[in-house]
DNA sequence: GCCAACGTTGGC
DNA sequence: GCCAACGTTGGC
């Protein structure tokens, strides 16, 4: 059978996409960009070409996981896109830039590096495969199997950064 | 603390 | 433009 076009409509709607954050707790922590609320906190700093392109591709609106690397290994939160790609204050080249984020909620469990490479549907999820990059693009699949694993229901989600 | 992976730099 | 040397990140 002849594969059906896409449904009217669901192609239309701008479609958010989703990315992961990664820090080290000491340097910047989960709870310190909770603690700024919804004035949020430029992700500055990054000096990493791969990294500012997905940046640069990030939307208003756009949700992601904050990881913990070095101290925790694991998806601590959810986070939203409030500014789009700017200028890094950092940054005296031009080169640079970061988009702002805040806070939008806990992962109610949080997901370890450990669970995610166990998963065998996250096998090809940055994450695992691109260690070392800091700011990485996710899949709606794999955005949907972590957030479940962490107990929220990605569907819960977007009201949630509405609601705030 | 070690090491693998990867990005950047600079000599040629 | 290639590639060796070096620096950084981050998991283990």
């Amino acid at each position: 059978m002849p594969k059906k076009k896409a449904a009217a409509g669901s192609s239309k709607a701008p479609r958010i996409r989703h990315w992961l954050f990664k820090s080290e707790p000491d340097a910047f922590s989960w709870e310190m960009l909770k603690a700024r609320g919804t004035r949020g906190e430029p992700w500055d700093g990054v000096r990493n070409y791969q990294a500012r392109n997905n940046m640069r591709a990030m939307r208003v609106g756009d949700l992601g996981f904050f990881y913990h690397s070095q101290e925790g290994k694991e998806i601590v939160g959810i986070v939203e896109v409030i500014a789009p790609a700017h200028p890094d204050p950092t940054d005296d080249t031009g080169t640079w830039e970061c988009v702002d984020v805040k806070a939008v909620t806990d992962m109610p469990r949080p997901v370890t590096l450990a669970e995610a490479k166990a998963r065998p549907g996250l096998a090809g999820m940055a994450l695992v495969t691109s260690t070392r990059l800091s700011v990485q693009p996710v899949t709606a699949e794999e955005w949907d199997v972590i957030c479940r694993m962490g107990g929220l229901d990605p569907k819960r989600i977007k009201a949630l950064a509405k609601s705030e």
